[in-house]
DNA sequence: CCTGGAAACGTAACCGATAACGATTGCAGT
DNA sequence: ACTGCAATCGTTATCGGTTACGTTTCCAGG
């Protein structure tokens, strides 16, 4: 790094081509009427001072940047996924990214976070943003696609088809032979939450299988929230033989639980999880899991927040992904299975 | 989301509290000289209002602001990793993050990036930024910290020992018997690159296996730069029995070409990549690989920014973090090797 | 030579927030 | 009542860039 006192500014440009800066400004802009003897002079003073725009004074003045943002509550494999897929469809989009993460309610909820981060960005910096799994509703005066939307939100949204696929992965388990099925919840708000809960109890029930209410614990989408809940389920007298998690960050938490309480994976406890992340792949043994390709979620999302800021956008404003079950090495018959 | 018409700014506040605005952002910044009374008053239209301070309108008053930039030329695997241990070392440290990154270049390198988003980011926008794999030496008003430097660089830094690590690396392949092992090179300019080619160089000369030039490809650390590398390497009359590559995600793309053109691995060829990015945890097989801990670079990346910003860094600049070998399937004795 | 109009360029207002500075008020001390 | 000092609050310049508007320059046509 090499130390610099003072950043070159426009009017430095300015003073250095002897324009003003409106026509140094003019120039940065390819606007009309300017010489062209005058533009190879500005520009040749931008190439000598390296000037460089700053992103800051022009977004406050201009209401378009071609810029878009991002704000996600932290930055575990989830988001990390997403964000691959939206790199992917803003790739010479002539979109830039801003990803703003706080660092106050890393891994913790925060009520209305998204709400605060989206205000500042979009107060003039941003062109639209990409909220993923937000708490609640948006007030926003630019475009905004959710991620996972909230339940019953009508906003443009991107979500994997977490009903079709929850209910796959009790029919697994169900499969297997396991009756006794206990499941670890999302946030309540989020409407992947309630679907994937949806699914569930709706496998259940097409199995004949009646819910048992004390099997259900109420998790957050964190992963730490899960510990507590696994530790419950599984310390019961008559502890469930299979778990469903409706997030993979939760179910590699139950899997940790069950290691520490003695279960052995898939022996004494099936472990199914939500969302495909790609530590799930590399664990031991492997987690069964739904995908639902968290790179295809971000790609879309971008892809239809671009035509959102441009106004060209005519499909659909909500917009589902199929999913599909990856079966792994945690889940197998349980041992007291009746045989068919 | 709800559509606003127009964004509610301090002026609004100012107005609705019967108040100038330079009170309200004396308010806002807990200054000292305000009224209990006009304090609550402030405070509740704030309230009603829904008013966040911008961020552009501060940071371009400000010379503080309070937030760090990260800036990368693309998203992987690696500065996914690298991200989440920079999120973790700021958190709950006052600091917010910005991370930046220009859809123009997305998998291509094109001189200069990093300079040029720095420029826009450091006007005013960040208190100082993390560059990951930096193309140049860098010129900046703010401190910056680079992950994974340039060759030669005095500048605070972050990395691997690249050296020992790719040692190791080529040692265990010939510990298996290897005596043709093939090597992809990473960017040359890059310090991380440069060394784990003398470590490659170093092993073979302990082990008086001489270095044979049309065994090494150079490649750039971008995966596709690895696939015709490989493609070449492996379509010689001779190919060799093993193939070390700078990167996992090079390395990934040996494992393609090998499958391509027929080679079982290990069985044909063993391959060694370095980083260990989830995915090789969970290939088949699973890739051979040394571990750079991509998390901790950025943790302590982020740990040496907040304390430069802040001005109270006394540790040295350039931090070195160890390797360690992680053997999974990829490698294994060659078919013709002589048993010792 | 004069005029008209377009092209080229500068001036200044403005975006939203901050901070230096000045103005006003309240209150204690004399 | 008067002074002096704090506490409180408004005015205004400022950050860097954009743009509406006004002014100057230049050239073609009469």
């Amino acid at each position: 790094m090499i130390e610099v006192n003072a950043p070159v500014t426009m009017s430095d440009v300015a003073r250095a081509a002897g324009v003003s800066t409106a026509t140094v400004s003019r120039v940065v802009n390819g606007h009309y009427g300017v010489s062209a003897r005058t533009v190879a002079q500005v520009r040749s003073a931008i190439e000598q001072l390296g000037y460089e725009s700053s992103l800051v004074a022009t977004s406050l003045r201009r209401s378009r940047t071609n810029v878009l943002g991002l704000v996600a509550h932290s930055f575990q494999s989830y988001t990390a996924e997403v964000l691959k897929g939206v790199m992917k469809a803003l790739s010479r989009s002539g979109f830039d990214l801003i990803i703003y993460a706080n660092s106050d309610l890393y891994g913790s909820y925060s009520e209305g976070w998204e709400q605060r981060h989206l205000t500042r960005l979009s107060g003039t910096l941003t062109d639209g943003c990409i909220v993923v799994t937000p708490w609640g509703d948006i007030r926003s005066r630019t475009p905004v696609v959710a991620i996972d939307p909230v339940r019953g939100s009508t906003a443009p949204s991107v979500m994997a088809d977490n009903l079709a696929g929850a209910t796959t992965a009790v029919e697994h388990l169900l499969g297997l032979g396991h009756r006794r099925i206990g499941f670890i919840a999302g946030r309540d708000s989020l409407a992947s939450a309630w679907s994937r809960e949806e699914g569930y109890r709706a496998a259940l029930a097409t199995a004949g299988v009646p819910v048992d209410p004390a099997l259900i614990g109420r998790g957050d989408f964190n992963p730490e929230s899960a510990t507590p809940l696994a530790r419950v389920l599984l310390q019961r007298p008559d502890p469930p033989s299979a778990i469903f998690a409706a997030s993979d960050g939760m179910a590699l938490k139950v899997l940790e639980v069950a290691r520490e309480l003695g279960f052995s994976v898939p022996g004494d406890l099936s472990v199914v999880g939500f969302d495909n992340i790609p530590e799930s792949a590399s664990t031991q043994p492997g987690l069964t899991t739904v995908d639902q390709s968290m790179y295809q979620l971000g790609y879309e999302a971008a892809r239809m927040l671009k035509s959102l800021v441009t106004g060209e956008w005519d499909e659909p404003r909500q917009i589902v992904l199929p999913t599909s079950l990856v079966v792994r090495g945690s889940t197998a018959p349980p041992k007291s299975a009746a045989r068919p």
